[in-house]
DNA sequence: GTAATGACCAGGC
DNA sequence: AGCCTGGCCATTA
């Protein structure tokens, strides 16, 4: 079926898969990226769902504040950010430094 | 059809 | 620093 999250999905997809390695993208700017401004929370909501063992990046989408959008301490944000340090993204007070590491095009 | 939810964001206090 | 509000859009009940 053509629905928009179809579309959406592989569009937003596209965007995370190309975040190169060492780099990390807040979800706004992989909406935008992706050519869906404004669809943030879209990008989360399809992230979810991503099946495990997809190819896509999806570790290296941090929030706005440069934190992981999971509880500090919890599985999934411990496996994040293992994935993330294993890719040379130090973390810095349980931050990362988007000046340094946000890709930007 | 409406209401609530979400791996969000920016602005205001 | 924190918390609340409005907005945004697709999914789900």
């Amino acid at each position: 079926m053509t629905s928009t999250a179809e579309i959406n999905q592989q569009k937003i997809l596209q965007a995370v898969a190309a975040i190169p390695k060492g780099y990390v993208c807040t979800y706004g700017k992989v909406a935008e990226l992706a050519g869906l401004p404004r669809h943030a929370r879209l990008v989360g909501n399809i992230l979810k769902k991503l099946p495990s063992g997809s190819k896509i990046p999806w570790h290296r989408v941090l929030n706005s504040q440069g934190r992981l959008s999971f509880p500090e301490g919890s599985e999934p944000w411990q496996h994040q950010k293992e994935r993330l340090e294993l890719e040379e993204v130090d973390f810095l007070n349980g931050k990362i430094n988007l000046k340094r590491y946000l890709w930007e095009p």
